[in-house]
DNA sequence: CCGTTGCGTTCCACATGTTGGAACTCTATC
DNA sequence: GATAGAGTTCCAACATGTGGAACGCAACGG
């Protein structure tokens, strides 16, 4: 482990988190280290182009350079640039988001995101990460994921609310639901006040390497509305794996 | 400047660059630094959680905590939050792209971007940053940016096609132009075959902060359909400044 | 089947680069 | 005008990062 490497991405994710400029003397309070540690570091960040400090006064901020690169290596997947359309055209017809899940290592990760108009209050922001297991569009693509990815997050379960699943067995229960129903209904497991339904997703070979999901409060979004949601999830899924050129040609 | 806080960062951009995994000799070869110099890189990156290696094979691939991070950054900005919904609207009555650019120091960022359905290729991706003087948003957002701001970006002009400006006196009658007829058109002065046509957005101020833009290639994107894009841009700048607690209330 | 090649990884000792204290300057505050 | 706390610079000490060499392993070919 690299201490100064380490130090760096600390206080640059410090930085991105605060939102907005910040003092030098409060960055190096933050992260533990001396005022001059913290300079060169900011320094050689400003070098390189991941922080600036803000016009000519003594604050310093982060620039938009890890959303550049980050966004660069989201972006490279084709499947959100196929799915991006079909995502709108959903949210045309729903009052709640509607997401595009991705598998990043044993997390969730939304790598797409439309706000449907009526929506006020943003549950999960784009580039959220959250446990696989926890998550609607996260148990699909669980559900389908081969025993030794399951197994590891079997064995790294973590409690987020009270009713976040953290027993293994309940967790492999409601997989082998959702493999026969082929869709998940997921509530507040990370977040108190959401829910979300959700429908995975395959490429050519047939393996889920995604899932589209549509969530809101639980109170807006009940039983009785799932199974029409499930249908238009069902039509999405259907029309990205179309206009994909990786996609799932199966049934 | 920390030398190892430096290295890191640059395999990390070359890694996501790269696109897919890559093997540690090449990613050493390609930043000039030893195997184990590489590995010792890439080990800390590994405990930060922003490299991976896939599966149980001895390749490494970037995770998308990068991606997280800086979505994070840019989407603390409330304004890309409002202006989504009014892109989208405004993308379903235009065959090109839709942006809204901000400005990240003296390049001109894609913060947001709606792919219209016909379109196929994409110019500019989400998260692209480019001069400010090249592309339409930016020379929105320049035209009526303080003195102190235009001055650096002369005092910076790069050439990259045939068609940037290069010259300061010609730019700062572009700005006049622009100021005057409130708009702006830029043709291929960063990729040869697009052509973007753009309107400013103020904060509550009256400050300009932002841009909305639609570009696409040079013969499909008439100078005929100029004026009609022209004010479909500027009822959606009114509208997002509606929408943005922050905007603009003015005449 | 064994030698060769090239890989990822480990080990280690050296010298380099990182670190933090102290000093300096500057601005804001009283 | 004294004080306090900020950002920055300087420097010496030594912890840390570095790269060469060695190891184990897999793929390949004679």
């Amino acid at each position: 482990m690299l201490k100064s490497v380490a130090k760096a991405f600390r206080m640059l994710e410090s930085m991105s988190r605060a939102g907005g400029p910040m003092r030098l003397s409060d960055i190096a309070r933050q992260n533990e280290m001396t005022r001059s540690n913290a300079f060169h570091l900011l320094q050689t960040l400003q070098e390189l182009d991941y922080v600036r400090q803000v016009d000519d006064s003594t604050l310093y901020e982060t620039t938009y350079k890890m959303f550049e690169i980050g966004a660069l290596a989201v972006g490279r997947n084709s499947l959100v640039t196929a799915a991006h359309p079909e995502l709108i055209r959903l949210a045309e017809q729903v009052p709640e988001n509607v997401m595009l899940n991705t598998r990043d290592g044993l997390m969730n990760l939304v790598a797409d995101r439309i706000e449907s108009r009526s929506v006020v209050r943003t549950l999960a922001h784009l580039g959220a990460r959250a446990p696989l297991q926890l998550v609607s569009g996260g148990k699909a693509q669980l559900a389908w994921a081969p025993e030794a990815l399951i197994e590891r997050v079997c064995t790294n379960l973590v409690k987020v609310t009270e009713r976040s699943v953290t027993d293994p067995a309940v967790l492999r229960a409601q997989l082998q639901q959702i493999r026969e129903q082929g869709y998940v209904v997921a509530v507040g497991e990370v977040n108190e006040g959401a829910k979300g339904v959700s429908v995975p997703l395959r490429d050519r070979h047939g393996a889920v390497v995604a899932a589209v999901s549509i969530s809101g409060p639980i109170d807006r979004l009940g039983d009785d509305q799932v199974p029409a949601y499930v249908g238009m999830l069902h039509e999405t899924v259907k029309r990205i794996e179309a206009a994909w050129a990786d996609g799932w040609r199966g049934d």
